[in-house]
DNA sequence: TTTATTAATAGGAAAATCCTATTTAAATCA
DNA sequence: TGATTTAAATAGGATTTTCCTATTAATAAA
């Protein structure tokens, strides 16, 4: 039988790693900076060279230690997914999970998705954390996160997306009625100074993608919410692109008219994304079938 | 940080799930049955869940534990390669490797390959093993070997192949010249009486096929190496199919005639096979083109 | 030069791992 | 049926590992 290191050795090198300060990575680990240095020390007595050169002041990964890193962190990652495969086996949908939502989502479909995951899942206990795509990506990759709630198309190597539905772009603008009948072309946009969201929100590119614009062709006004953008065009400082969610969910304030786009409509899909092979994978499949089917009963 | 359970554990859970006895495991682990005993509790405790049903009197895995062992052995196994992939970058061709060989290519080339291996890397230590194909890759799929040197074709899933040159099979038939000019055709053998090495070894299964042989058409005596088939040869029972190896490398008796085929010549491959991914890949592929160009050397 | 920062070291406490000895329960055998 | 054997659980204690506090050493910054 080989000598093995331990997972508690390899969390320390890779805190150490990712750190790169000795003092950090025990916090991370929540333990002391010589309990740490030791810890490591045996590590790489085991392998019979050293990870970092320490130069008392900073510390660097050796060209080994670059090249270890990975696979250390691949085992530990995985050691954390069986605690996670077991318990799904044991009892499906019970424990945590975290999930992230962006923000031109999560107010419009959380209110009625939370309540309905409850009571179908009592024992579920749902972390939710809003920001950007690339903020919950990056977090989901490291770990922190179980499932991402996002709008497509976006590249998500290394993960697995679930696409649920097709969400249809409208035109918010000045105007005295709710809805205007007739349909608008993509070409129509040019007659309105469009407004978006600051640059971050993908649904900025997604609109942008969607309805062929140009950059430099709209001002952006830096809003960071929908609601922003949705007072602003009622003070009539020009016109934007909601997704379908932020108007039916909200109630447009008067003096905002909505024009649909004639067919072929340019849209967003929202869907899931989560890591490959994620132990709760089936969960994930079965939640975003309920997710869809309570969009579509609506 | 979420608790995960130790190597150690999960160690002592696998062997418990390939035994199916407390005893067994704890001998294969090399701690006292008691001490595996509370390991698999605190496991058990950790994942909410046992993961055998015991019986005072029999071991079964629980559908939990039927699901765990295959992820747990994953990680373990991922640990141990870790260490051999840190000792490979550290200094490559160094250490211990252990390779399998089969029968009727170990006594031909190992004698040539074997000090030439130890000038070229004076720190590599091999262990070898001798066997038929079947046995040498379940051994490789149990990490009880990191490389097999053997011929193909033959399926190995999940394994990685090396194909290093071809090697044409010859007959060898009771005769006074050690050399006969004239080339032989396929259908020439059913003028021999053909006799194999016994079942088990792929020699047999690839002479059968590359010339065409039917299973009934010779009889196999049971022979276990090339040495005693060609013993018969010389003793006038029949004729048999050599590798070039066994021809060009063995000092074959007076009595036993060599006749090659015309082209195309049936044929075997030799080659390598290792585990997909395994940290010592590069290695390998480095010592695969040694052996073959030591081969075309000869 | 002094101060602040960071990793290594020393020494001891706490926890874990592991052992021997024993108990308990079931299957086998007389 | 009762005795024996077999295999896992439990008890209690030794050993080892892990971890902590306190201190030292070394460097960079003030």
């Amino acid at each position: 039988m080989a000598e093995i290191p331990t997972l508690r050795q390899l969390t320390y090198f890779i805190a150490v790693a990712e750190t790169l300060s000795f003092g950090k990575a025990a916090a991370r680990c929540c333990v002391t900076q010589p309990t740490l240095s030791e810890g490591l020390h045996t590590l790489e007595t085991l392998l019979g060279a050293p990870l970092f050169t320490r130069t008392k002041r900073t510390v660097a990964l050796t060209a080994l230690g670059q090249e270890l890193v990975l696979p250390a962190r691949d085992i530990v990652l995985r050691a954390e997914d069986f605690v996670q495969l077991a318990q799904m086996k044991r009892a499906p949908f019970t424990g945590t999970l975290r999930i992230g939502v962006i923000p031109t989502i999560a107010p419009y479909l959380l209110p009625a998705l939370l309540p309905a995951l409850q009571t179908q899942f009592p024992a579920l206990e749902l972390q939710l954390k809003e920001d950007v795509t690339a903020q919950l990506l990056s977090a989901l990759n490291q770990h922190l996160l179980d499932m991402v709630l996002m709008a497509f198309p976006y590249d998500t190597p290394g993960n697995t997306q679930m696409k649920l539905w097709s969400e249809p772009f409208m035109i918010a603008m000045p105007g005295n009625k709710p809805l205007r009948e007739d349909l608008a072309s993509l070409s129509d946009l040019s007659r309105h100074n469009v407004m978006l969201l600051e640059d971050g929100h993908c649904l900025r590119d997604h609109a942008l993608a969607a309805c062929r614009l140009q950059t430099g062709q709209q001002r952006t006004f830096g809003a960071t919410s929908l609601a922003t953008l949705i007072q602003m065009v009622q003070h009539g400082y020009g016109a934007t692109l909601l997704p379908a969610m932020a108007v039916s969910h909200q109630t447009l304030p008067p003096g905002v008219m909505i024009q649909r786009f004639a067919n072929p409509q340019p849209s967003r899909q929202i869907g899931l994304v989560w890591r490959h092979g994620h132990p709760r994978e089936n969960e994930f499949r079965t939640l975003g079938e309920m997710i869809a089917k309570m969009h579509e009963d609506r």
